[in-house]
DNA sequence: ATGCATAATTATGAATTCAAATCCTGCATG
DNA sequence: CATGCAGGATTTGAATTCATAATTATGCAT
């Protein structure tokens, strides 16, 4: 039995630094509300949580703050970012943006290959109409195979973190009753047109499917 | 004569963070090719040199690795980012994006007053055809300010941190004889669009605009 | 002379310490 | 009774110190 190159065991206890574990760990508590929007985040009591010293965690709280996850008030720390309807309206016609135009780049030059990945995610996501937290974990999939399969690092990394400041937001969409068909329905045409190999569909579609989105996200539009 | 609110000898020593500091100045010598592309980023001889810690250095260095400046490899410090070519074209393709995004946004929603201003940009830098630091200020400028007229906070901030990036090349576009000439007519067609506020036209005009310019930056498409 | 093992040096990553600003409490005063 | 100020507690921001990993230098064997 030939030796594994890097056991498991042996493998450097910090494959990432530890600056980095905090700002995850801190976005886990972030989207789980633990940490609510508006909210103080204090940092002896996260670090003594986190048992580590504060250097790392402020670290941590920069980058966060870089995301828009969190705010940076001079000389009064750290608040988890409040998203105003308005926020919540801006980030996701951008996020319609870089998506939509993404469909458009595969249905476009996409091999055949990647769009029967994406189909394969699509397929499944079918089955999961009736499970909700499923769904959503497979629809983000989708949507971010998207953004990798079009092939544009910078567009997926935004994309990436618009969806995480997305998710301060307490009803995310598809959620009114009724909403997560229409949004298996949309998400239908729009393979068809990748298959079809239609980009100027693809991109219509995917925009459509998220203004549809957004207007699910705010039932009442001032 | 009365008091200021807040005369200038009295006001607080720090009006932002130190690390905000420092990240500025590191962008300065990023963008000024004091700090090459590739470069190891001397944390010691940085401090030293800024006379300060190491701590807040750090912080800022965290703040533009997430901006996409500097690259953090794990214990081994901090450098200055590489674009490849691919890189440039990416970050072209998505300012392409979100700037006519904006350009057809001001053309159907700007008020009279916003495309006044910009119209005060545009003629301005008209005028500096010939200055070619004057006009690469300016145009900044006028890109900037239709960005924030469009009154997306998210997607000015994003463009704001593409265009760091993209000062991390050397030839940033325009600079190809001839293209301040044509840069300065497709402008012009542009604010033309907007002030017939005609949103299709705006958004088609500067997504030309930028295409023609992402050509002019890389002189040898592979 | 060359290659490898090992020791010394150096730099990063994290913890700790220190300084300064903000916040809170309580008391004096109009 | 409300308002303003003084003083202390708390907390942020930054410097310093410490530990550990990585790099370089050194010496030895071949």
């Amino acid at each position: 039995m030939p030796a594994t190159a890097t056991p498991a065991a042996s493998r450097p206890l910090t494959p990432r630094a530890l600056y980095q574990d905090v700002a995850e760990r801190l976005r886990q508590q972030i989207f789980s509300r633990e940490l609510e929007p508006g909210t103080w985040i204090d940092e002896q009591r996260i670090a003594a949580e986190y048992g580590i010293s504060r250097t790392p965690l402020r670290e941590a709280l920069k980058v966060l703050a870089v995301e828009g996850l969190v705010t940076m008030k001079l000389r009064r720390g750290a608040y988890v970012t409040e998203m105003s309807t308005t926020d919540v309206a801006q980030v996701y016609h951008l996020m319609a943006l870089l998506e939509s135009d993404a469909a458009g780049h595969v249905a476009a030059h996409g091999s055949d290959a990647d769009i029967a990945a994406l189909q394969a995610l699509h397929d499944l996501l079918e089955t999961q109409a009736g499970q909700r937290d499923a769904f959503f974990a497979t629809n983000e999939q989708f949507h971010l195979r998207l953004l990798e399969l079009a092939g544009n690092r910078w567009s997926a990394q935004i994309v990436q973190d618009l969806r995480k400041v997305m998710k301060l937001n307490r009803h995310l969409s598809l959620f009114k009753q009724g909403r997560l068909a229409e949004s298996l329905a949309e998400h239908r045409a729009v393979m068809a047109a990748i298959r079809a190999r239609n980009a100027a569909d693809a991109t219509r579609l995917m925009r459509a499917h998220f203004d549809n989105g957004l207007e699910a996200a705010s039932p009442e539009p001032a």
